[in-house]
DNA sequence: TTTTTTCTGTTGCAAAAGCAACATTTTTTC
DNA sequence: GAAAAAATGTTGCTTTTGCAACAGAAAAAA
C-alpha cells in the first residue's frame, strides 16, 4: 500500500463505527465473494490471502488477481461479460470488510466518520489497484514462460528489495497465475535453474543474476 | 465512459479555466509522452485515438494500452519496474489535456473550479479504468490465440450493441495488442472464417454464432 | 498418527505458436 | 499522381507450449 492512506490506523477506527459495514470471517478455501450481480460490492481484505479465480468452459482455472492484507477488491471493479465463474476464494484464514460502494461515495446514510476518512482516502486505493493490475497486464504480455517467470520473480525481489524471497503461493497456483501450463512452466523452471539464472529451494527462490 | 461523470460538459467548461491545465494537439505517430519519472502526470485524451506502447529488448512491440476518446492515462497510473521503453503514442491527430496529479487531489492552488470538478468526479474516472485493465487481463489469461480473437471480437460486439463492428486498429497492431506473433494471428484468423465463426472484410468483422 | 488429498517433478508425444521470408495490396507522403 | 512506406496474406520450417500420465513428497484432514 502506498500513498498516503494509512490503512492500519485506519481499521483500528472501526471500532465504534457505522453498522453499515460488515465484517466475516473465512476459512481456507471459503468462498469469500462470487462476481454476479452486485455492481456496488466493495470488499477490503484485513487479514489473510485469497485469489479471484475463474474457471472457464474448457476446464481451465486462471488466478485473476492475488489478494493479500489491505488489498481491494469487489465487483465494483470488475465489468462480468462472459459467464464463466468468478470466485474470490480465502488462501488462509482472511478477515474481510464489506462495503457498498455507494455508502462510501455519496456518504453513508449514517453519515459515520468511517465512511468519510475511506471515501476521501479512496482515490488512491483505487490508484494502488491500477498500478497493480499494471504490473499485472506487463507480465502476462511477457512472451515466453521463461520471461513470464524472469519477470514475476523480478517483481517480488523488488517487492521484498532482495535477491531472495518466497512464492506467496503453490507452483502449481503460479501456473494459474502466468496462464501456462503447469508442467510447462515446470520444465521452464528447471531449465533456469540449469542455465544458472535463479536458485530454488521449494518456495524460496533466489535470483543469481539481476 | 460510465457513471455520472459527463465528460462532454466538463471540457466545455474547460474555456474559462485554470492556467496551470495544459491542452496540446499532437498529429499522427507522435509521441505524447513517455512514461520515466512524471510520477504525479495525469492525462486525459479529449481527441483522437493512441496507444501506450511498450518496446522490449527482444524487439518485440506491445500495445499494453488502447485509448480512444475521453479515456485517461498518465504515468500516475503507472510503476515503472522495468528499463522498457514505455511511450504513448498518437494513432491519429489527438487533442491531450495535461494536469499534475496533486493538483486535482489537493486542490489546485488557484484553488479553481475546474480542478474541484475533476476532484470529485476522480474515483469514477479511475474505477472506470480499473474495469477496463481487468476486461484486458481477461483476454490476455485467454490460453490460446483463437480465444483471445474470440474474446476480443465479444467484446467489441457488446460494446458495439452489434455482431458487426470495426477494428479499432490495424491487424499488425491487433497481434500486439494481444501478445502474439502477427502470422499465427493470420492464419487464425483465417480458420475461424473458414470454420464460420466469423465474417471478415477489411477491418469489418461480424460474428457468425455468438 | 494415520489416511487422504494435494503438490511436485518428470517424460514422450501432439498441437500450437513463433520465425523468416516473400508477393501483393493498401495507405501515406511528397 | 507517383513514389515510398506500411499492412495484409500466405507458407514451410522450427521451437515452444500443452496434454496426459504417473511416481514420490509434502501437506492437510480425520
Amino acid at each position: 500500500m502506498n500513498f498516503n492512506f494509512n490503512m492500519e490506523e485506519f481499521i483500528k477506527k472501526f471500532e465504534n463505527s457505522c453498522h453499515k459495514v460488515q465484517k466475516k470471517t473465512f476459512s481456507r478455501n471459503e468462498v469469500i465473494t462470487s462476481y454476479i450481480n452486485k455492481r456496488n460490492q466493495f470488499c477490503i481484505l484485513i487479514k489473510g490471502n485469497a485469489d479471484l479465480v475463474r474457471y472457464d468452459l474448457n476446464g481451465n482455472r486462471t488466478i485473476v488477481e492475488h489478494f493479500s492484507k489491505n488489498d481491494v477488491f469487489g465487483e465494483v471493479f470488475y465489468m462480468i461479460t462472459t459467464n464463466n465463474e468468478l470466485l474470490v476464494e480465502a488462501r488462509e484464514k482472511c478477515e474481510v470488510l464489506f462495503y457498498h460502494y455507494d455508502d462510501i461515495r455519496n456518504k453513508c446514510r449514517n453519515n459515520c466518520k468511517f465512511h468519510q476518512e475511506l471515501s476521501e482516502d479512496l482515490p488512491e486505493l483505487i490508484l494502488n489497484k491500477v498500478t497493480n493490475l499494471n504490473m499485472r497486464i506487463e507480465l502476462l504480455t511477457k512472451r515466453s514462460i521463461r520471461d513470464k517467470l524472469i519477470g514475476y520473480f523480478n517483481m517480488l525481489s523488488t517487492r521484498n528489495l532482495n535477491k531472495t524471497f518466497s512464492l506467496p503461493f503453490s507452483l502449481t497456483d503460479l501456473a494459474d497465475y502466468l496462464s501456462v501450463d503447469r508442467s510447462a512452466m515446470m520444465r521452464e523452471l528447471k531449465l533456469l535453474k540449469e542455465d544458472g539464472f535463479i536458485k530454488k529451494n521449494g518456495k524460496r527462490i533466489t535470483l543469481v543474476y539481476k
